[in-house]
DNA sequence: GCTATGATCATA
DNA sequence: ATGATCATAGCA
């Protein structure tokens, strides 16, 4: 939740360097919108029916992706934020695209899919890449918005959606950007 | 093994 | 309001 405000404004990136393969393909997106979902005390959240062998990694080190396939057709791309040993997790809802992105990134489904993510970098390391995510090189100031989540039925009051205010590239369905 | 369902999006 | 489409979880 912490880290959920944190990472608004933070450059996601995701080097796409395939080994034997030609040139490298690489990608990168502000982030403009996050989700917190606490853990086995958020009926919202994957960990909320403990360890499974998808939530595994939401209980393991912080700092790695938690990615998973959505609907049958879209992949949600999370950030594990507690320590080893508890879960929590940081879902990543839209960006604003930086460089290379084919296509809008507002929206989870939509922001995975410009990104070129799916479940082969679940569980990979965030400080490590090929999916990582840095300081912005030219820090932008922004105000901060918080509003209920977006999407979920249990416990979707909750005031845990944090995004840039005005910012055009913020997703939900009723334009919710202030 | 089988079935229901979802942290979505585009279309009508 | 509905359909697309499939990994996961829960149950037999």
């Amino acid at each position: 939740m912490e880290v959920a405000r944190a990472l608004l404004g933070k450059i996601l990136v995701h080097s796409d360097t395939g080994p034997g393969r030609g040139k490298e393909r690489w990608a990168a997106a502000r982030i403009v919108e996050t989700e917190a979902y606490l853990g086995t005390n958020d009926p919202a959240a994957h960990a909320y029916r403990g360890v499974t062998p998808r939530t595994q990694v939401l209980f393991g080190p912080p700092g790695h992706a938690y990615v998973y396939l959505i609907y049958g057709m879209y992949h949600c791309l999370n950030v594990v934020t507690e320590a080893d040993g508890t879960a929590g997790c940081v879902l990543i809802r839209a960006a604003e695209p930086f460089a290379n992105l084919n296509g809008s990134a507002s929206g989870p489904g939509r922001l995975t899919r410009a990104l070129r993510i799916d479940l082969a970098h679940n569980a990979s390391d965030l400080t490590r890449g090929p999916v990582t995510i840095r300081e912005p090189a030219t820090s932008e100031k922004f105000e901060t918005a918080v509003s209920p989540r977006i999407g979920i039925r249990e416990a979707a009051d909750w005031p845990l959606r944090f995004y840039i205010r005005g910012n055009l590239h913020v997703s939900g369905p009723r334009g919710v950007r202030d």
